[in-house]
DNA sequence: GGTATTCTGATAAGAATAGTAAGAATTAAA
DNA sequence: TTTAATTCTTACTATTCTTATCAGAATACC
């Protein structure tokens, strides 16, 4: 049970790129990585993801960059998340012998109310509320 | 983010053990393992945890076997996975350089709320709870 | 044309996971 | 008192996952 460097690394690169496309202007992965302490190399490849799934969108070439493709309050957690790790799986019973009585099953019973519990939680935390609450007005 | 086949096996090894004991019956490793798909050798390793963490009482030798060591409703899923995984960490900025601001890191932000509700799903699910959902009076 | 950047794919080291195996210690039962 | 069943302990192994690194191709601004 532990979140991904990935994930981490996604939220993170995500709130930049929010942050700087309410200021007009795009953020490459260079100053991505510099500003949230992560490997350039890895993070090309996370942000690639971040765009596959129509979060961002990239400026090729020389002073390219990337932006949102939405609104900070039309993007949440769980979308970025997901972006970067696949669809939250949870659980080896789904479908293995010992849980093909799956309704009678007390780990499905637990990951159930655990998955639901934590998209409760993603789904409800947008990029402007993170842009409200740890982005101060006088920074770039 | 994934429940652990560990902290799987210990859930499903909890129930058998809070059903056999309300029976006032012990029941073994072996019998666990058949009754749940669950690798024996595995389950020794697991067990063990479960014991130290004070969940369950050993009785060695033949005819041994485990019993709960206390009421059934007494005793959370929480204690469970925690007793087999360690304590939940989540999130690697926890004291990292580029967290050392970790009240100005979205990540962090995520990962407490993700924790405190995980925390109150795992606390409020018991093993009696799981007995009086899932166990069949008829059955042993 | 040169340079900055995104994009793509291959590779690799290390850690974690899940499991196997062998046998020592303990105790009920024959 | 022996035997058999069981917990307990330790060491090992195979596989997958994570977290990168690296080299270079494609693209577009100047």
């Amino acid at each position: 049970m532990k979140i991904s460097a990935k994930a981490e690394y996604a939220l993170k690169a995500m709130y930049e790129i929010a942050r700087h496309t309410q200021k007009n202007i795009n953020i490459n992965v260079s100053e991505i990585a510099q500003l949230q302490g992560i490997p350039k190399a890895y993070l090309e490849q996370l942000i690639v993801h971040l765009k596959k799934a129509g979060l961002v969108r990239s400026i090729r070439g020389a002073k390219g960059g990337y932006v949102l493709s939405r609104n900070a309050g039309e993007i949440n957690a769980n979308e970025i998340i997901e972006a970067v790790e696949g669809p939250m799986d949870l659980g080896h019973c789904i479908g293995s012998k010992a849980c093909s009585k799956s309704d009678k099953c007390v780990a499905n019973d637990v990951v159930q109310q655990l998955r639901q519990s934590i998209d409760n939680v993603l789904n409800n935390i947008t990029l402007q509320y993170f842009i409200d609450k740890y982005s101060n007005k006088e920074d770039i």
